[in-house]
RNA sequence: GUGGAUGUAGCUUAGUUGGUUAAAGCGCCAGUUUGUGGCACUGGAGACCGUGGGUUCGAGUCCCAUCUUCCACCCCA
């Protein structure tokens, strides 16, 4: 098929018939943010190829073989955001915002894009919601950035999800333990697979998360981070463990979650679903603290996380969870005649200058084509309109789901509606709560 | 980047050992007393069989290449 009409590798095109899932679950994450006191922040697309290599790392993958990277007209390297982490903070420090009430507290949604090789649950064009909580160094932070994660997963009505938490340590600390892991993967040097024999130079705290068997069964008794932290990332990492508790949050430690992003120091945690294959990270994220003064900032603790969307969905879907069903329109109005179509016109208008939502023929359709298609377009009520009911001002509007009929003045029409709508409502309401006062 | 699977109407698929105008269901459009949807019936539109080569008198069927999609590695959300 020619390339004109093929989506480009790996990229999806969200449909208008389940665009409404989308806008269900990113205003639950907007919304369940702004609980914890978190703004929208919407940032470019692209940045300055420089801003991602500051922040994600030189050596990172991302940085090294996944960016969609191109240089502009204007010979400027630009580079289409992997993640939104980087922009992000750019745009905090461009515009001074450090200088305001610290904590500063930012989210987001937006896409993102890498080069990779698509499969389950990972897509070249993506999108993340995420948050930043800038200039927070104390424990409870961490916590309270866990519990907002927690807490929207469980908003947009995902189930069976496990946290899992780990300390990474400071940069201070984390010298130690690499040169530990050294010394005791260079013991082991010959079983190790090849792709970690790589690593052991370059980031030895990568082949923790080998899933090579052999690579696996070495890392039962290697070195765990957190055996080599400092005193204070120690005093740290167990005062968010007791805010966890505090806020009844459950948790496993996983010493072999190290983040692929070089800006994490510290906490790191990721959300995991057994329920979507081999990608099952949801969720990821932890403390930055390094990385504000790393983008030319005052040093400034600080921490974040970024959720998959196109992964959560997959969950739910997976977990056959219930999502709000898209907004039908309240009438469709059916004409016969040229004037009963001018007439549908002004009444169109009308209504939907009052705030309700109506269609009506503009295919030229015979009467049973139009309410075969106000069925289709799912409407809630229909009304005929021909010349007895333009001579007589009056037409019936009709129930699509009961077949009831009721006549109706045409000049009351929106009235006549408000209130048809509003019984309808309060019946499904009753009928709701007496179900469930059987139980 | 490596590996495995896949590709026939909008969707889900059938297509016998290569043999005329490539089927079906769903969906779409239109009709079944010319003023009323959901059910049923009838009809219609819609496919260069992923693409490009090759073998053959003849290819949706066989071979090669390429692309897409899916799955895993890798990496990450």
């Amino acid at each position: 098929m020619a390339e004109i009409n093929r989506a480009v590798k790996g990229t999806n095109d969200i449909l208008p018939n389940n665009v409404h899932k989308w806008q269900f679950v990113e205003s639950k994450m907007l919304d369940t943010a702004r609980l914890f006191g978190f703004s929208e922040i919407r940032v470019p697309v692209f940045e300055h190829t420089e801003v991602f290599k500051r922040s994600v790392g030189d050596t990172t993958d991302v940085v090294q073989k996944e960016m969609y990277t191109f240089d502009d007209k204007g010979g400027r390297s630009i580079t289409l955001r992997p993640e939104l982490t980087a922009g992000v903070i750019r745009s905090v420090l461009e515009n001074g915002l450090t200088n305001g009430p610290l904590p500063l507290k930012v989210c987001y949604v937006g896409g993102c894009y890498r080069y990779e090789k698509p499969q389950a649950g990972r897509l070249r064009e993506f999108h993340q919601f995420g948050v930043e909580c800038i200039g927070a160094a104390e424990p409870n932070a961490d916590a309270e950035l866990i519990s907002l994660a927690k807490q929207v997963l469980n908003n947009i009505g995902i189930q069976r999800i496990a946290l899992e938490i780990n300390s990474i340590g400071c940069p201070e600390c984390r010298k130690n333990y690499q040169q530990a892991l050294k010394d005791y993967f260079k013991a082991n040097l010959d079983s190790l697979c090849d792709t970690c024999k790589d690593r052991l130079e370059r980031n030895p705290m990568r082949i923790l998360d080998c899933k090579s068997p052999v690579c696996k069964d070495i890392c039962k008794n290697a070195p765990v981070v957190i055996d080599y932290l400092c005193e204070e990332c120690e005093n740290h990492f167990s005062a968010v463990k007791k805010h966890l508790d505090a806020a009844g949050i459950e948790y496993t430690i996983n010493p072999h979650i190290v983040r692929g992003l070089d800006y994490y120091t510290r906490t790191v945690f990721e959300f995991v679903s057994g329920d979507i294959g081999a990608q099952s990270t949801v969720c990821g994220g932890g403390r930055y603290d390094g990385l504000i003064s790393q983008m030319g900032g005052k040093p400034t603790p600080s921490l974040g996380f970024a959720m998959g969307i196109e992964r959560l969905m997959m969950v739910l879907e997976s977990q056959n969870a219930v999502l709000p069903t898209a907004a039908m329109p309240d009438l469709y109005i059916a004409s016969m005649s040229e004037n009963a179509s001018l007439k549908a016109t002004a009444l169109c208008h009308k209504l939907r200058e009052d705030g309700f939502s109506v269609q009506t023929d503009i295919s030229a359709r015979g009467l049973k084509a139009q309410m075969k298609f106000a069925n289709k377009i799912g409407a809630k009520y229909s009304m005929v309109l021909g010349d007895q009911e333009l001579d007589d001002n009056k037409a019936r509007l009709k129930n699509m789901q009961s077949g009831e009929e009721n006549e109706i003045n045409l000049d009351n029409l929106s009235d006549a509606l408000l209130s048809a709508l509003n019984q309808e409502a309060l019946n499904t309401l009753t009928d709701t709560i007496s179900k469930e006062q059987l139980f």
